[in-house]
DNA sequence: GTAGTTTTTTAACATTTGTAAAAATAAGTT
DNA sequence: AACTTATTTTTACAAATGTTAAAAAACTAC
């Protein structure tokens, strides 16, 4: 997905306010398997994902333990670092070759100081993410891993080429035994 | 806490913005258990908390799992109404006797279009929003049930006293058996 | 294609958690 | 105080999940 209309999808913004992020983005292409957000650092941007797969992760007693899949079209924000300008301890590499736009948290701070529609659109950005977030704590909170694993396969079902089955268990939250014995179940 | 200083709390504010939202509160006092944000509904107000305890809670399969238990200072957002202008699924009630604010989100969605402070504060609410169940995700993604009743303990160690171990039990997403024993574990 | 490596599944066993019911404790009422 | 009701803990057993190790399958590289 073009970054202007993954913009625009975050919520309307004027001909000029749309230019303005434009201006301080920046593409980049990275290969599979580069970390580009990286634990314990202030980031100084916020990503946008127009092509490939990535993965948010952490470290849990030396083992990595997956929060979040990013597809393209969705906006990857290392939060502590966006939100209060301290360090960030998610980590976040390509699964896939990946095209990404990076935007300076600094120049967008500005921006919101500047202009309401972009301080709104900006608004709208941690509304949605708020909502993202709170459905993946309801989805631990109300379903069974069976229930998350099938939810995953529907919602993205190219990611089984992507990663292997011991990090998508991290993801939901169980055991590589575990995972093993949900997808033994039906087939 | 007083509901000029748990606006100010989010984000600083010209005067003049500030009375701006003043003016669209009006403080309400609610005896003890009734429910003031109901699921199904389009709820037309958000909450600022100013004296008592609230739960959110959410009904499955006809037992009640809570949520969250929100503390004087707190923001009460129905994240779906407010974000979406849709029905919300959860249901917040009172668990003592309560003081709040309720603050129109129409006339609120009003001022974010006319002030560019209000806009950035209302960001800034969302911000905060994020950061608050992205930490609570974690605790379910890295810490065990017992990790979670003594966080909670410790965030709340009047909690207690207002509310019985069967809905706690809930909130950390274990049965009240393993509740009890994790109670019985040191002491 | 074969040898070597990585990933996934299976097996066996230990641990944890859940369910249902009973016992113990606490709280409320007359 | 005695009775009733609500809440919490305990017990016994069943079901689910984790751990470790081994087997099977899939993938790489030569």
């Amino acid at each position: 997905m073009e970054l202007k209309q993954g913009l625009l999808q975050i919520s309307p913004l004027p001909e000029s306010d749309l230019k303005s992020i434009l201006k301080i983005a920046d593409q980049i292409q990275l290969d599979k398997d580069i970390i580009f957000i990286d634990e314990n650092k202030t980031n100084k941007y916020i990503y946008f994902l127009q092509k490939g797969i990535c993965r948010i992760y952490y470290y849990k007693e030396h083992k990595e333990v997956i929060l979040d899949f990013c597809f393209p079209g969705q906006i990857i924000l290392p939060l502590n670092s966006y939100i209060h300008g301290t360090p960030t301890y998610e980590i976040v590499d390509t699964l896939t070759d990946c095209i990404l736009y990076k935007i300076s948290i600094q120049k967008l701070q500005e921006l919101y100081k500047e202009s309401l529609a972009i301080a709104n659109w900006g608004r709208k950005l941690a509304e949605l993410e708020t909502l993202k977030i709170e459905e993946r704590l309801m989805q631990h909170l109300f379903k069974t891993a069976s229930e998350r694993y099938h939810d995953l396969l529907q919602k993205a079902p190219l990611l089984l080429q992507h990663i292997k089955l011991g990090y998508i268990a991290t993801y939901l939250g169980v055991s590589q035994v575990t995972l093993s014995r949900i997808r033994a179940e039906v087939k």
